[in-house]
DNA sequence: CATTTTCCATACGGTTGCGTATTGACATTC
DNA sequence: GAATGTCAATACGCAACCGTATGGAAAATG
């Protein structure tokens, strides 16, 4: 029962692997190379033992990658309740949203390949409730600000809608999800366009409209 | 010489295949599955012939991959060609171009998936090129707005990760890209958002600095 | 210490999909 | 109309993976 080593080729204080030793592989190659990358035999060699291993474990290859899916929603949750639901006023919370998405966590990595390899219906199920989840918690928070619940539902799927594309952005310009000044000056930039009382919307409409 | 017939299974008019017909035929996969799920003899199937037409007009799959991703991009530019770049006011030619973004087209739904499948060389090139071009358009049209170079990059950023984020929401939240009243209304919030003179930036930015 | 449980190695069968080799039907050209 | 070129069917080898079957080593259990 003594189990908390996490590097992968540490056999000096492990004997025998658990499930979550091979979740949490599975959750490497997924971030990596995506939910079509992970291949038992792949995964097995990166963990030092062979197939026989993986099939005493679980039942076959969905059955790992629903269970690791299951363990990275649950500690993405556990992240996003201790740094962003915590903070009570609504601007701040917000606003750390928006920094939490522009640190380079496996977890984002692990959402944007997902929304890849979507084809899978025990993929897509996951990837629509954590969807539909995070953005209720934007939509709350644009609420708490004053916006209707039209324009918050709007905003909030723009919001996201930013991470998401975000997300993509980096890994195809820079081939990599890094944080550097750039990204926080970015991040800046983006909050304060995103971020803001629901009367400047229509002021913005307006100015727009009349061109 | 005489091969103009689209459509897949049609063997009225057309006797022999050329490689336009797998390239089409190609990108409905790409559009639809990814560029992993490109399978020589699948295509083949359907375009009711057999893996040995294949090999006689290409030489191995990724070859046709990217036959396929370069007759996309010349007709991806085409249409922006036409519809945006003709527009001679900067912000109608930005809300063009998020209403163009709204549009079902199936080069949207191509983009979206090469997002996913950049693991392949070929694929993150073609990509990276192609979300290069459409950014410094972008650039310009803020620019000819009023933006400083830097406000320029950064707001074309966020615009276009908008457009990515975008893809992918309406994917993972209906299954599908399709086109109704909701996302007209939902356009014309964004556009209300992400074009407005330079000026009210640093008002917003004020308004969230304060807060 | 004998036995059971835990964990893994090895070997096998089956499927999928790529690429090659060979042959053939049909049209074009000389 | 014989030779050549175009396009496609068929058969084959090969590699990657999945999942199963079976046996074995080491640890836990009695």
């Amino acid at each position: 029962m003594m189990k908390q080593s996490k590097s992968v080729n540490d056999n000096t204080k492990k004997k025998s692997l658990n499930p979550k030793d091979w979740e949490l592989a599975t959750l490497e190659v997924i971030a990596n190379q995506g939910v079509s990358a992970v291949a038992v035999e792949t995964i097995a060699k990166v963990l030092g033992v062979t197939k026989g291993s993986f099939y005493w474990h679980f039942t076959n290859r969905k059955d790992l990658i629903v269970a690791a899916l299951k363990r990275w929603r649950k500690e993405d949750n556990k992240v996003i309740s201790k740094r962003v639901l915590s903070v009570s006023d609504p601007y701040e919370r917000l606003k750390t949203w928006f920094l939490l998405s522009s640190e380079p966590f496996q977890s984002h990595l692990i959402y944007a390949t997902l929304l890849a390899d979507r084809q899978h219906s025990y993929v897509s199920k996951v990837l629509k409730e954590v969807t539909i989840e995070r953005l209720n918690h934007l939509q709350q928070c644009y609420q708490d600000i004053g916006y209707t619940e039209t324009q918050a539902k709007q905003q909030s799927l723009l919001a996201y809608s930013v991470y998401v594309g975000y997300l993509h952005m980096t890994k195809t310009l820079h081939g990599q999800f890094k944080h550097d000044d750039n990204i926080d000056q970015y991040v800046q930039h983006v909050a304060g366009q995103l971020i803001h009382p629901p009367e400047s919307i229509s002021i913005n409409l307006n100015t727009v409209e009349s061109e």
